[in-house]
DNA sequence: AATACCACTATCTTTTAGGATACTATTAAT
DNA sequence: ATTAATAGTATCCTAAAAGATAGTGGTATT
């Protein structure tokens, strides 16, 4: 392979991290792969991250296409979060990303 | 799937985040992913990085046992870095990685 | 009427990552 | 002998990420 098209491929996966890195992005996605969920809903979910990470992180998925975000107003107004098709797109990634963690955990501790 | 399950599968993803995460794991590893390399030759390879995080992200690595350092003292010292065979299981996962980057790409973009 | 839940926002502080820059010890090339 | 390359260290500094904590305005519950 040329060297031009390895430095794409570095740049490929400095983005991907960007998108579903940090210490919470990712953990986010996951999340949403199970069902749509409500804003504390992925509070509970996640633990211990903070209201203003979370609307923070929701706000750049947001941006990034991977997160819609509805507002359901019958009723008391209800919000929810769900995967885009293109945040859909990730699962199977986040599927292996959890199958090589798995791995990885065994391999480091033992 | 049950409740706790899938909290260990946030944990997860955010480990595996945290190993290939940050702004030059991922990179470092992809570029080790070609061959093994020598320390200026990944610094040229990831073109802005400093020395000085450069050698902590590779000491980083060592001690996930993801990569393994080599010296080498006949003539002048040389060191290469490779990945270890923990380091190669992440490489399908690199490759995903990188697919989906370049999909996402002209998602954003388009 | 009081309490509690929802979905946040605001402010302040701490932590961490990583850049900038200069320097070192060894070896190789000219 | 000088220059350049290798493989780093050592210090200092800044910007960004994220935690801690409190508060807001609405709805629903009892």
């Amino acid at each position: 392979m040329k060297n031009k098209q390895k430095q794409i491929q570095l740049r490929d996966v400095q983005d991907v991290i960007d998108v579903i890195g940090g210490r919470w992005r990712g953990a986010i996605l996951a999340s949403l792969c199970d069902k749509e969920k409500r804003f504390n809903e992925l509070k509970r979910d996640l633990g211990s991250i903070t209201p203003r990470t979370l609307t923070k992180e929701l706000k750049y998925l947001e941006m990034n296409k991977l997160v819609s975000r509805e507002v359901d107003t019958s009723g008391a107004v209800t919000i929810s979060y769900s995967l885009t098709e293109h945040g859909k797109s990730l699962e199977p990634l986040i599927g292996q990303i959890v199958a090589w963690g798995q791995k990885h955990r065994k391999v480091v501790l033992g």
